[in-house]
DNA sequence: CATGAATGAGCGTTCATTCAT
DNA sequence: CATGAATGAACGCTCATTCAT
């Protein structure tokens, strides 16, 4: 009887995964609208009823792929940070877990930057609200390191929320750059660096004789 | 006649003008799937059939509406960008020009993130080639000159085409923080000078003794 | 102009009239359940959607069917019923016209009686809160000319609503045994006398030296 | 062994006899189509398979449900009737057995009304053959009391099948009342004291000098 | 027998597109 | 050209029924 329904259960959460993981590759390659539930089914080798049974609806389903990846992320991303002493530390842990797990979840890749990277376009695909508050607390925590490190003097007197948006974006936008082209993500271990060091220190090379000048209308170059 | 033609062409052209907006406005509402030509053609007050002999199908017309406005964004940013002298001013202006745009533009905003931003994810609605090219030309002379920054020993020896995403990724961040609330947008010129500031020398302040030591896990604080 | 849009007009109403008379049939055949819009549309000689763009939902057909037989029963009984001029004659003119109706409405016949006939049970198809409320003033009507009956001493001094009831329940159960069998339906003439004859006077032959003793416990007031 | 077998048996009976209850309660208050077999087996605490062991199919189910209250009605107004002597104590017993049945069996009235009253609807669901002939073989035997009565010279010389659907008609329509409000139903022993007074002497106080003139045209037979 | 996960036919509904006027 | 009624393919979803355990 108990294993009986210890055979049951996990058989069960197989499922659950199996559906999940051929949901996400389809969402991922259609799109929400595009992606049918029978589309799902057939690859999932499960009947159209069965995916109900498991998820209700085709929004619950979307919702339940997204969730269940930003959570991994979350909480890889988070577990992450815990080791690092600095704050300087914190942030390339975070930069290097972020750009990392992505790398390794391409598929989800294309669902992230469409759900969570540009989330508030709402156009269609409602995230469930915890999902956004858990990433949101993600966020919270790297503003909060920032705002140490501003305090100590490590970091410019900027607003804390737009450097994140700045890390946020950059890794981003590298992340975004390894689905273009079969062998783009390979040099992802050089995009982190090169993202770190661009967040860091910028793209400008420190000029002995010369200040940040040329960032102000009024600069100009010496003789 | 020619009056007569004249004016016919004049009429044409502000009806699809006409169309093209109340399109936009439409797309970037509800997206393009929960988008229906109907309602379309009811805000634009035309007949369902007239938008589609203008346009042929909602795929070509929401191509058309992104088309129009891209073919805008290019403009201005090439043309700003040719005014400044040196590398540094023309980033200084790519970015100034890019944000203000977008600022201007919100309800173009949203098409934006989700086609051109994030543009391989091909979700569904294909970009026509000659956008994607237009769009691509565009950040080809931000890579030449991002280039030539290199040669010259402005920059850093990276990728050019690393440091052109960074600065995409940069502003189209702190442009999608404007869709949040009503209020953000309204910090869009300091927005600006943050994510030029960050682009050139980094969040850190450099510190006299040290070299960007720290992003580096061997750094050690020296003597 | 005006000619199209007359024309146009008269053939909408036509199209209106022509589904709702083929829905009619198949609701009245098969049920609200049982039939499908397929059916509808296939027997109508129109496309699914028409039908749709005409009545927005299976429900709002349905409803419109009964809605549209409903008002002419009522209109068709009501009017009857002003002609007369005693009590007796407007009851009379009542039974004769309702069941009349019926009669020449056998496909209506069968909805009349699973939705109007037997309303509370709203097994499922919720008529429109109007076609009862158009339906249950035919019957205060009636009820007030009962009422006005019982005043004048020429009706027992039952309950109006009830009397209501026993008019409605002849009248329906008789009109039923129409649907059975092909000729039973043809006695409808010599069915609507004895309706009235049974309502107003009862089934018992009226015998000289007795009352109505066994129909109450304690009447036994004998010579 | 014996002793087991007992049990076993009686406990299946008591299975069935409390599938069948709340299958009578759910189809009466969602209808056959609204119903689900799960919404069934849920409420009956049993597992869905377990309905379909013991009832083959829905319509089976629903057909057992009915079939099974029909006959407790039928012997019951049976054998009722068998106790009175004359012609009218017989239709007095029928209207006053059938009446309190369906009384006390609330929840089965939506059923009857549904099934028994209009089964000639067959809207969809069948009866099964020999639960109709049960029922009509009640009637029948209504029937031939009547006729016996016409016979004997106590009732009008109609169609005994016409003043059969009229017993039918008037207990039915005041039954329906029941279902309406909350407090209507508690009426109902004066409910059948009304139906059995309009169905022997009808709705009219006999007057004296005048004959029922106006039921019919023909009718002038003057003292 | 009892179970309930799995099945898939079939439904109501939407909406891009066409074409007669 | 402009119109909008008509079209029908395709979708999300339900639920009676089966069957391996």
């Amino acid at each position: 009887m108990s294993e009986l329904n210890t055979r049951r259960k996990r058989e069960h959460e197989q499922h659950i995964k199996h559906i999940l993981d051929t949901a996400e590759s389809i969402f991922a390659e259609r799109g929400f609208f595009r992606t049918t539930m029978r589309q799902i089914a057939l690859k999932a080798e499960f009947a159209l009823g069965t995916i109900y049974s498991y998820f209700g609806s085709k929004k619950q389903l979307y919702g339940k792929v997204i969730e269940t990846k930003v959570n991994e992320l979350v909480v890889f991303v988070t577990s992450e940070m815990a080791d690092a002493p600095s704050v300087q530390g914190q942030i390339e842990k975070f930069i290097h877990a972020k750009m990392t797990f992505l790398h390794k979840n391409l598929p989800f890749l294309r669902l992230y930057l469409a759900e969570v990277d540009v989330p508030r376009l709402d156009l269609s695909h409602i995230l469930p609200q915890k999902v956004r508050e858990k990433y949101d607390s993600m966020l919270s925590g790297l503003t909060g390191v920032i705002w140490r490190g501003i305090q100590e003097g490590l970091f410019k007197p900027m607003d804390a929320r737009v450097i994140v948006k700045a890390i946020d974006g950059l890794t981003n936008a590298l992340a975004l750059s390894w689905l273009g082209s079969a062998e783009a993500h390979l040099s992802f271990e050089a995009d982190i660096r090169d993202v770190t060091e661009l967040f860091f220190h910028g793209a400008e090379i420190p000029q002995k004789s010369r200040q940040n000048s040329n960032t102000r209308k009024e600069s100009n170059d010496g003789p």
